[in-house]
DNA sequence: CTAGGTCAAATAATCGATTATTTCTAGAAA
DNA sequence: TTTCTAGAAATAATCGATTATTTGACCTAG
């Protein structure tokens, strides 16, 4: 999707549809909520067809929920899909990780290294969306030579889905600064090519920011 | 998607989705064709706004490429995707198996009885549209019981990219035959049981049914 | 006072027409 | 002959208006 807008002249659709993704993403909109499409309309001064073609291809992404004749609601939050999403990026991105490792040549070394130190550089609580957007690219990174498209796909999907989580979730500065270190500790592994461990941390780290995330998640 | 049938009344977008999806697994339109708007609109006798939202949740879902102001086009196919579908599947429907058989109530050995029951029942060569729909229904009932909601999104997903390769595939009635006993050798393993080999012969199962599509799938 | 039903307002879905972009064709220049 | 450039035709995208459905208020019957 988000080469869509690299290659030549977006259509207004594809723009709407990046726009309402980082909004949902950045928690503009509460969870469960209903869209009115007339409002939306209002809001981002767009016309109905784009509008209704972006909300479609989010439906379709696991963003939002539509119902026929009653319009697109925001998804709901629940511990047990929080359980769901997390289990699921343990897996798919420790497997992704592991073949990275194995495969990724000194180009993703130096991208890898790149998107760690940009990371690092921004403050968090200043920063709050380039933040989550470099915090979203270092991840990809890390795993982007595994090999497999569809693997790399179903681990953005899910990485989308987390944000909504992580997007509410509490400060918690002493897990905060620990999921910062593993970080670095993980772009150590990557260049040791110590694929075992690697996989090992990411898998920790994706719990514990998941705990993290936990905290504030209203018992369903 | 499915249950926007169910539930009342389905709008136009939702049945000329359905509609697409079984067509464009059923093969009636080439790999990599570009498929005219004007043309679909003549076809399917449906309105243009409906179609294009239709379009649009395809190209989210996967099985169509969206190109800004060039319309959509069928995706194509490659020895290459192929092998990270089958990857894909093994791992993710081997761990959904694992948990299903764990997790399975009595419900569900007896959905899984009818469903392999009304399988074998149905001629492959004759019924070709019904067989790959029951065939579909196997597989979902198997890892029905899995416990993850996104597990089995992705499952189902994976499932209708792969059935555009297997609609390719040749008769190859040895091996064809072979796949049939698995089905049976699966309920059984299930009926027992035992996680570890139904594991296992679903990874196997899908690796077989990836050789058989591979045989017609042109080097990419 | 409540349950059920009807009508009006709100809003989602669809249609038909218009606009913008791409693709094709033909002609001109190198 | 080939390549580049209008111009025309085709087609994708968008808009404004219309239709269909749902929601909520109000009213009546029990």
């Amino acid at each position: 999707m988000t080469d869509m807008l690299k290659q030549g002249s977006a259509t207004a659709a594809s723009r709407i549809y990046e726009t309402l993704r980082q909004d949902l993403l950045n928690g503009r909109y509460r969870a469960g909520e209903r869209l009115s499409i007339t409002r939306l309309r209002e809001t981002y001064q767009v016309g109905l067809s784009p509008l209704r073609e972006a909300l479609n291809r989010l439906a379709a992404y696991g963003l939002l929920r539509q119902e026929n004749q009653r319009g697109f609601r925001v998804l709901e939050l629940s511990r047990e899909e929080l359980a769901d999403i997390t289990e699921m990026r343990r897996q798919l991105e420790g497997r992704a990780l592991e073949l990275a490792v194995r495969h990724g040549d000194e180009e993703w070394e130096s991208q890898l290294l790149a998107a760690n130190h940009r990371l690092s550089l921004t403050d968090k609580r200043t920063f709050v969306v380039e933040w989550e957007q470099l915090h979203s690219r270092f991840h990809n990174a890390l795993v982007a030579p595994c090999g497999s498209a569809w693997l790399l796909r179903f681990i953005s999907q899910l990485h989308d889905q987390f944000d909504r989580y992580r997007r509410v979730a509490p400060r918690a500065l002493e897990l905060r600064h620990q999921l910062d270190a593993q970080h670095q500790e993980l772009v150590d592994l990557a260049l040791a090519r110590d694929a075992r461990r690697a996989r090992e941390l990411i898998e920790e780290h994706i719990t514990l920011s998941s705990e993290v995330a936990m905290l504030s998640c209203r018992q369903a």
